[in-house]
DNA sequence: AAAAAAG
């Protein structure tokens, strides 16, 4: 390891003498303010000075080659083999268009009413067009190849922050646009930033930008994304996690590896094996941070931020995502970032009009037949096939493969997904539901946050999940992308929990609610789904209550500049369904 | 209680 560091500052001062070593995590020095980067930037003019000194610089020889960053740094010997399109053939169709006329169909309106809020010192502007942000020529080419339009409320935020250097704690959805909000900013930054020339020669990789996501299926996603925005850019993404064999992983490793983009304990695992060094990184980007929590991951992703060889805050610049914000959350945020802005974005209102709600009342017996009911009926709709997706949930591994069986042999085409089915398996039935192949999958909550699956059109709660939030999730399946989707929750005496919880949200959402369920929900059994002062966002900076500003700062706290508008014509929906985007 | 994730 030493001779590791030895190695690494030995070629780092080489590169000095050419370069401004703008990025330079192992100084034990604070970087000079005018240096700008990533790591400085927290008073707002000093990241200007990033962009201003990089400009020059940018734009580098077309495809591929570029300096400071990316993969292969200046004069590699390495083969440089063709980056496969990820955009598929047709990637250049269409370029022509400008930003504004393009329309994909999309329902943009559905954005406009969400409410966004910021807190922190000296935040940055939000933008309305990517056209304002200075992404470079590359990404811009491939902002258009993916046909986005505008940026989404979380983009036009956080994009701004993270470009300023600034660390981020924002609370979203997914689905409100966040995989491009911290990808856009680390890509753009790797690009332009000045790294230290990465050793050679030995078996350990060191990665720039680092993003952590809590299943493989997620994991997955993201670095499909990344890789179409760092197209062309000369910016590797690389992705590892469990299930896969780990030779495969290391081999792409080796290769040259700017992102990052894992699991937590198959990243400890190659850490272990030191494979890959945190040496270097400069962005650190956690997703789904609570659903981590939840999973138990909180021990390994401790280790891998603050007890391996990653720059401490301050020297990386973080932004850490996650739909709530309680307490271990919280905690999470002080030790992880520095400075940070707090940004919280309200619940698509409009998207309620997008999916429809149903309740039925099912004896867990009877669930079946029901079901087939439903298939039934939609398919005699003609809605069926690739088109029209349906994704049945329930609670236990077990039961989803025995209704996958039950599904198969009554000529149903459906496949599973659970924790239980090898990795293999796993991305199989994904393909093939993707497809349409298998119109049907079943599954547990391992799809029920994050995956972006185009064309479901029916999300069925088989069984019902213990936690309003969860319900949230799963139903945001569907009804995205500006389409329209049916949501069905077979409701028992297992749910009375859910009753009042279920009533009230789908009352905000202007759902009929059945007259049974409100009886249910008067009587309001439990109370562990209780959203205490959720209010419009849900949850708010922490930092506002308590002392923990101690600088007694917060002169911009909540500054009104930095809101959006259109609180006024916000109808509540706090608790919407808010999960559609073409974005994320 | 179940789910996810390292074998």
């Amino acid at each position: 390891m030493l001779g590791l560091a030895g190695l690494l500052l030995l070629q780092g001062d080489h590169l000095m003498s050419h370069h401004i070593f703008k990025n330079k995590p192992m100084a034990a020095e604070p970087l000079a303010p005018s240096q700008g980067g990533p790591l400085s930037g927290f008073n707002g003019p000093t990241s200007g000075s990033r962009w201003g000194a990089s400009r020059p610089d940018y734009g580098r020889q077309g495809g591929g080659g570029h300096t400071g960053g990316g993969w292969g740094g200046r004069g590699s010997g390495r083969g440089r083999e063709r980056e496969v399109n990820p955009f598929g053939n047709d990637a250049d169709v269409d370029l022509e268009q400008s930003f504004d006329q393009e329309n994909t169909g999309i329902n943009f309106d559905a954005y406009e009413d969400i409410p966004v809020e910021t807190s922190g010192e000296n935040v940055p502007p939000p933008v309305n067009t990517f056209a304002e942000i200075d992404l470079g020529e590359a990404v811009n080419l491939n902002i258009r190849r993916c046909k986005y339009v505008k940026p989404t409320p979380v983009q036009r935020y956080a994009i701004p922050i993270s470009l300023a250097g600034r660390d981020l704690m924002a609370c979203a959805q997914t689905g409100s646009g966040k995989t491009a909000a911290f990808c856009f900013p680390i890509i753009s930054g790797i690009m332009r930033g000045n790294f230290p020339q990465r050793p050679r020669g030995v078996r350990t990789v060191f990665p720039l930008a680092l993003i952590l996501s809590p299943t493989r299926e997620l994991s997955m996603q993201i670095h499909e994304e990344a890789k179409k925005f760092s197209y062309q850019t000369g910016v590797r993404v690389v992705v590892a996690y469990g299930g896969a064999p780990i030779n495969q992983q290391i081999r792409e490793l080796e290769r040259g590896v700017d992102i990052l983009v894992a699991t937590p304990g198959r990243l400890v695992d190659l850490l272990e094996r030191a494979k890959v060094s945190l040496q270097l990184i400069s962005y650190l980007a956690l997703d789904e941070a609570d659903r981590m929590l939840d999973m138990g991951f909180e021990p390994q992703i401790r280790r891998i931020v603050e007890q391996m060889d990653m720059p401490p805050p301050g020297e990386r610049q973080t932004m850490l995502f996650s739909a709530t914000f309680p307490r271990e959350i919280q905690r999470l945020a002080s030790d992880f970032l520095a400075h940070y802005i707090f940004l919280t974005v309200g619940r698509v209102g409009s998207s309620t009009d997008l999916i429809a709600q149903r309740v039925e009342f099912v004896h867990d017996g009877d669930k079946r037949s029901h079901l087939m009911d439903l298939l039934h009926a939609q398919m005699a709709n003609g809605v069926h096939g690739k088109q029209s997706l349906t994704l049945v949930f329930v609670e236990t591994k077990k039961g989803a493969d025995a209704l996958e069986h039950w599904l198969c042999i009554n000529g149903f085409p459906a496949t599973a997904i659970h924790g239980d089915r090898t990795q293999q398996e796993r991305e199989q039935a994904l393909r093939t539901f993707k497809r349409g192949d298998t119109p049907i999958l079943v599954a547990t909550d391992v799809a029920a946050r994050g995956l972006d699956i185009p064309h479901v059109s029916h999300v069925v709660n088989f069984d019902l999940p213990n936690d309003i939030d969860d319900y949230v999730h799963r139903i945001g399946r569907t009804g995205r992308a500006g389409k329209t989707g049916l949501a069905t929750a077979f409701f028992n005496d297992g749910n009375l929990s859910m009753a009042k919880p279920l009533a009230d949200l789908m009352q905000e959402a202007n759902q009929e609610v059945p007259e049974w369920l409100t009886r249910y929900a008067s009587r309001s059994y439990g109370g562990r789904n209780r959203r205490a002062g959720a209010g419009r966002f849900g949850v708010r900076d922490f930092r506002r209550d308590s002392s923990y500003n101690r600088s007694g700062g917060g002169v911009n706290y909540y500054d009104g500049g930095n809101s959006s508008g259109g609180y006024g014509n916000y109808s509540g929906g706090a608790y919407g369904p808010g999960v559609t985007s073409a974005w994320d």
